[in-house]
DNA sequence: GTCTATAAGTCGATAGAC
DNA sequence: GTCTATCGACTTATAGAC
C-alpha cells in the first residue's frame, strides 16, 4: 500500500471519531465525515465499505489496545492493591491514547449492540469485566478487600468512573494521566473520610 | 384536558423514553414510536409539535425531579457524611423513577447539546455540579473529608459511578435501591480496603 | 383523535468519467 | 483516488378527510 493512502485512510478514520464522539454515530453522516476530511462523500467508499466499517475499525483497535494492556497487567506478580491500580492505569492509558473510540464506545454500545456487526462488543465487555473481576475477587480472598460488597457491584460502580473520565479529563502537565490514576485508587482503596473509628 | 388524551400522552412519553434509552434519540424514528403506541406516525403530530419536543418533556420532567430532591438534602442539617449519603441515594431514587430519562441524558448529552432547544442542559448540570461541591467542599472543610484530592475529581468520579448504574442496577426485593445507595457511600467513603496502617 | 396521502428533504451507497 | 451524478430508501412533518 502506498504510503499516502494510508495517511489518507488515517485522515478519515481521525476524522469519522472525532465526529462519532462528538455528535454520536447514528447523527453523523457520511457527507460530514467527507467534508471535514475536504473530499465527497462517495470518494470515501473507495476506502471504507460502509460507515459501519469506519465505526468497526475505530472501534475494534480500540479494544485489541485495551485487551493487550490488561493481559500485561494480569501476568504481573503484584498485591491485589497494586494490581487494582494498574487496571485503573491501564484503562486511563487507554483512554489518552483514544478518547473518541472510548467516547464512542462509551455513549453508543446501545445502539451498535442491535447491528449484527458488532455482536462481538457482548464478548469484549464481558472479557474486561473478567479482569477486573479476577483482581477485586483475589483481593478479596487475600483479606486486603472487603468482603462485604459485590464484586460485580464494585466492579461496575469503579468501571464507569474510570471509563466515563472520557467525558472531562484533559491531561495536562501539572495534572497527567498518572496522576488521576493514584487519585483515583486512592479514593476507591483508602475512601474520601480522614479518620475511622 | 379529557382523561383519555392526557393518558394517551403519558403513553406515548413512554413508548418513546423506552426507544429513546434503548437505540438514542437520532436512531429512533418517529414511525417506531407510533408503531409501539399502535397508531400512525402522523397522529403522533396530534399530541406533540416534534419529536424533539417529547424528548424535551422527557428530560425536563426528570431534571426537574431531581432539582427538588436535591433541594430537599441540602437544607437537611446533617454532618457531610450523611449528607454525601443522602445525595447519592436521592440520585438512585430518582434512577429509579426516571430509568429511561436518565439513560437517555447520559447518553444523548453530546448530542442534545447541539441543537438550540436544549442549551438549558448547560446551566442545569451546573446546578447540579454546585449541590456535590457543596456536599464535599463542606466536608473538606470541616475535617471530615479529605483535602488532598480535588473536589471537583471527586465529583465526577461519584457522578459517573453513580449515574451509570441505570445501565446495569435492577432494584429488587433482595438487593433494593436504598442497599445500593449505602454500598454505593461506604465505597466511597470508607473505601475497599480492610486494614491500614 | 386517527386516518390517508404526500410533500420536501436527507440518508447511505453506487456507477462510471476522469 | 476523487469527481459528477444519481438511485432508492427513509426521514420528519403537514394537509385535509373522516
Amino acid at each position: 500500500m502506498a504510503r499516502e493512502s494510508v495517511d489518507r485512510r488515517e485522515a478519515i478514520l481521525d476524522s469519522a471519531a472525532s465526529l462519532f464522539a462528538q455528535k454520536g454515530v447514528a447523527a453523523t453522516t457520511v457527507r460530514q465525515i467527507a467534508d471535514e476530511v475536504g473530499i465527497l462523500s462517495g470518494s470515501l467508499y473507495h476506502h471504507f465499505d460502509s460507515k459501519e466499517a469506519m465505526v468497526d475499525e475505530i472501534i475494534s483497535s480500540y479494544l485489541e489496545d485495551l485487551r493487550t494492556r490488561y493481559e500485561n497487567v494480569l501476568k504481573r506478580e503484584t498485591n491485589p492493591r497494586d494490581k487494582l491500580h494498574d487496571l485503573v492505569a491501564a484503562s486511563l492509558e487507554v483512554v489518552e491514547a483514544h478518547p473518541h473510540a472510548t467516547e464512542i464506545y462509551q455513549n453508543n454500545v446501545n445502539y451498535l449492540l442491535q447491528l449484527d456487526r458488532f455482536s462481538y462488543l457482548r464478548s469484549a465487555g464481558k472479557q474486561v469485566q473478567n479482569s477486573w473481576l479476577q483482581v477485586i475477587e483475589e483481593g478479596i480472598a487475600e483479606g486486603a478487600f472487603r468482603a462485604d460488597l459485590d464484586p460485580k457491584i464494585l466492579y461496575r460502580l469503579i468501571r464507569d468512573a474510570v471509563w466515563l473520565s472520557v467525558r472531562w479529563f484533559k491531561p495536562s502537565k501539572d495534572y497527567p494521566i498518572a496522576s488521576l490514576a493514584e487519585d483515583c485508587t486512592s479514593l476507591f482503596l483508602d475512601g474520601l473520610t480522614t479518620t475511622r473509628a
